[in-house]
DNA sequence: GTTGACCTTCCCAATACTGGAACCCTTATC
DNA sequence: GATAAGGGTTCCAGTATTGGGAAGGTCAAC
């Protein structure tokens, strides 16, 4: 198979496999012609790729899973780890954007929105402080 | 005062300072031995960029806010709009986060965790399928 | 043989910094 | 005056993950 058809089917970009081969997380062979001669393990291993990328595993973690995935004595355990920290740390992300979500909104609710040039969001981001809408 | 202090009440580091006159966010004077010399003014703004970007404003959207924090006519649904769509944009990101961790944490769920090879996460990221835990 | 769709490598751009090297300035101390 | 500590400066390179585009080789069809 060549790059295009690869890249349909494991829905990636041909440059990302590109890039993915030269980081090391794929091997493809080369025909005579010079063009990447991609078997179809080298295809799941995109479509794998993709679907762990998809679920905002890291790179380098892709690369940990994907050794995981290859190695046939493996232990559950190790991947289970891994998935985990990936979720705390998406945990961590989700909390992290509710707060700035949550900060922004009270300062955008108490902001007419009209041509004056008074504005509680500025201010807010100018003192440090929210809206004052709710008490304090 | 001189890059360590405004570094400490604007609460960014010296680097991210220099790096912020480098794209022109700020223009600190320079005394005669060469040193950036930060006025009020200056220190004002890295407290306002300092915010904006915890509350996940792009280096660009800063710079529009920055603008607008200075222009005294602004109106603020200009304000607002930039907010808006900022806000839109964390919770976009929020829904894909929360996809992300419930797709992850079946399968997190469904794996056994032990030192058998048997692994639904790896499973899952071969097939595109989730745990079938609960039906199809 | 020419067109058009592929393929290749290589370089640059993006985001928002972060680290380090090499070197200059200031102040205090010996 | 020498030295050392603790500022400051610039410049270069790197992070993570692509995306864009140039310059050029290859293949299949007409």
């Amino acid at each position: 198979m060549n790059i295009k058809d690869v890249a349909e089917r494991a829905g990636l970009p041909a440059k990302t496999i590109r890039y993915y081969e030269e980081i090391g997380l794929i091997r493809p062979l080369r025909s005579a012609n010079g063009y990447r001669a991609f078997r179809d393990s080298d295809l799941h291993k995109l479509a794998f790729l993709a679907r762990a990328r998809g679920l905002g595993f890291t790179i380098e973690d892709c690369r940990k899973l994907l050794a995981l995935y290859e190695d046939r004595g493996r232990a559950s355990a190790d991947v289970k780890a891994l998935a985990e920290a990936h979720l705390t740390q998406i945990a961590a992300k989700i909390a992290e954007l509710r707060a700035m979500e949550e900060t922004l909104s009270h300062l955008v609710h108490a902001c007419a929105g009209d041509d004056r040039p008074d504005c509680p969001i500025l201010k807010g981001l100018e003192t440090g402080a929210e809206t004052g809408c709710c008490g304090a």
